[in-house]
DNA sequence: CCAAAAGTGTTAGTGATACACCCATGT
DNA sequence: ACATGGGTGTATCACTAACACTTTTGG
């Protein structure tokens, strides 16, 4: 610790990002298209180098925008990958982060060091460079613990909604059916949700409407 | 992510190990005393700058040798953290790690770089150097979560063991009793564990050896 | 009238907790 | 004989899982 930290020749490092979101009932993820080599033309997390003066966070956070003009969501430090031979280049240390973005807030700007920028959904993930696959595997393991243990599955939803539209997108992480007197009598019994007005103009029996309690803890074991 | 990786100018990275294992019933964690600024004479979490042929997890494994001289134990790494400001020296990145070993294979070598090395209770921290009492709160909590879902506390005893030292590992973790006929109950109805020999030559009734299965999953919910 | 999703209760089974006494050994 | 930790069973409670029909609205 004490040696100078000049002392030793210092790797680059760089903030990935899986950004997740649902669209069609399904869960997607965005992938960029290299336009230079290494991996020239295969499918990559999207991520960059992380400046001298600003947070790991902060790199991530920027890189987010830079893709989706997304900002302030859910975002989580999913783990550090840091083989000395993970890029061709040289050493490269790469912090993964992962988020979950409401569809319906993304206007994609393809950035100019990319030639192609795209949804795909988590089922049919071509091939990707580096360890980009590792760090995807990893991240479907927290992202499916996270909606277990925590709320935020309803970062994906507006204000207001409906149970019906919680459990779908249960249903679309764990890619399973929910009993529905079950599902909807656990998530109420958590005391996490707000009573709102009865939803309008639908074409079926008009369902309650709830908002997510503001001073909820962390951690709810939600399944 | 298609910047040149020499463009900007790059971090040093470091890894921090918090060091756990129990000794006199109680949970400890290793320190170095700082033999240089900044925050000299102060405690810190032992860790080193990760050299640029190495990865991140074999700089986490040569700190840990060399302050306990320890090899092949449980290692996992916790979390990154990028503050810019966290070292005053510069732009320093830290990679934690943490371990847990048995206090019997411990031999403690004061690297040459630090004045002191002791283990301090968890339960009396001195005031520590840069962000390291955040890393450390971090690492309990993880901690505590890897005794409740998985295996980790058996790393902590010999090769063959009694229902009641598991039992009495959980106590020290968790700082409180368990029920013994619910513990046992519990333990053994997981089915890791293959029953052994009896104990010989203690002074009350020989209890019953057992010995972790080899071909447990990875995540086993404990209690 | 039809389609679509909402709403709602009971039962059986499983796992968690609480609790107290006798046993085998060494000294 | 005493001290030490080992070993064991039952009853209650809480939570989970399985299961089907009626309601309200728009088109």
């Amino acid at each position: 610790m004490e040696d100078n930290i000049h002392k030793y020749e210092k790797p680059s490092v760089t903030a990935d990002i899986v950004i997740y979101t649902i669209q069609n009932n399904d869960l997607k993820i965005l992938l960029v298209k290299r336009g230079i080599t290494p991996f020239k033309d295969k499918w990559a997390i999207p991520g960059g180098f992380v400046r001298i003066h600003e947070s790991l966070e902060d790199a991530a956070k920027r890189e987010l925008e830079e893709e989706t003009g997304v900002k302030d969501v859910y975002l989580e430090q999913l783990y550090s990958f840091g083989d000395p031979k993970r890029d061709p280049r040289g050493r490269v240390i790469t912090v993964a982060y992962m988020t979950l973005i409401n569809s319906e807030k993304i206007k994609l700007n393809a950035a100019t060091d990319v030639s192609e920028v795209r949804w795909f959904s988590v089922k049919k993930i071509p091939q990707l460079a580096f360890d980009h696959k590792k760090i995807l595997d990893y991240s479907l393991k927290r992202l499916k613990w996270k909606f277990e243990y925590t709320t935020v599955a309803f970062s994906l939803l507006p204000e207001k909604f409906t149970i019906g539209q919680i459990q779908k997108i249960y249903e679309i992480i764990f890619d399973k059916k929910f009993d529905k007197r079950n599902f909807a009598k656990k998530i109420l019994s958590l005391d996490i949700l707000k009573k709102e007005e009865m939803k309008k103009n639908v074409s079926h029996r008009p369902p309650m409407l709830y908002s997510l309690k503001k001073d909820i803890g962390e951690i709810v074991e939600i399944l």
